[in-house]
DNA sequence: TGCAAATATATGTACCTACATTTAATGTTG
DNA sequence: CAACATTAAATGTAGGTACATATATTTGCA
């Protein structure tokens, strides 16, 4: 569907801004499907993320510092999303010896097994970019890339 | 900046990984600056798109399921984003004669001269899309289209 | 060594989203 | 026309974002 029909708005001043709202309304669709995917298996969209930073980790522990620089929000708060993973038994958390300011944080074999049954599904469902071309793909990732150039 | 680099993560399984990530990260930067722009103002960027969607219908009402349709995020609370503008005075909210389970929102003088300063700063610094010709904009929205065929 | 600056995380607050439920008014239909 | 369904908005709740501030630890250096 045309976005201009997704938002029942006819016209765009210019295609700046026709890409502009394009790119935020694609990017929130595009999440929020994600996010159904996850809703079963009772975690949310960034809840995900981190467990999936910390899998890359494993079994080496990750501290908060290092879950924001690798978040795609940068801004949000790791500390209290680990809270809730910690809460559900997903993440271990535990003052870090050798430096007692941070935290290790570390994905229980829980965590791992949740990551694993969530990959079955999203091996199947992708990352909904499917209808474009792999060449297709490098080139939108391109033209992102420009625009924060 | 590449996207490799702002989020610390060297390679990605394939182009759609990429292009996927790249999509979220930049309408997250481009929502952010947006953001930065209004918060002088007292205004959220929720705030701010209700407001234009109201001058858009000005001197006419607009109700809250109206404003539902033409936000782009369809699940946000509409309701409860009015009545944040209703107290700065921006907007007010009366009774619909004709039907009175609906709500008639205008926007205020004082709403319409707060977007007129806006639309100063805006016209300064554009969507953030500066950085791409126009037909690079137009072919992001196409590709943007193509993703949610 | 002692004390200020830097660092790592946690917490407080305002606002937001997502989604379920409630309340009130209006349509519909037997 | 009375009961029930539908519609419009508001409200409740859990979780997130953005940003400021607090607390504890470590580092640097006079």
């Amino acid at each position: 569907m045309k976005i201009e029909d997704e938002i029942k708005q006819s016209a765009f001043k210019d295609d700046y801004q026709k890409a502009y709202i394009n790119l935020v309304f694609t990017a929130g669709w595009l999440q929020l499907r994600q996010s159904a995917m996850f809703k079963e298996y009772g975690l949310t969209l960034p809840q995900f993320n981190i467990l999936r930073i910390l899998r890359g980790q494993h079994p080496k522990p990750a501290t908060v510092n290092m879950l924001i620089e690798r978040m795609l929000d940068k801004t949000s708060n790791a500390s209290r999303i680990v809270d809730k993973l910690e809460i559900k038994e997903l993440v271990t958390r535990k003052v870090c010896p050798s430096n007692r300011r941070a935290v290790d944080i570390r994905i229980t074999d829980s965590g791992l097994e949740l990551l694993q049954r969530i990959d079955a599904v999203m091996a199947v469902q992708g990352t909904g970019l499917q209808n474009l071309t792999a060449e297709e793909a490098a080139q939108l990732s391109d033209l992102l890339d420009k625009i924060r150039d």
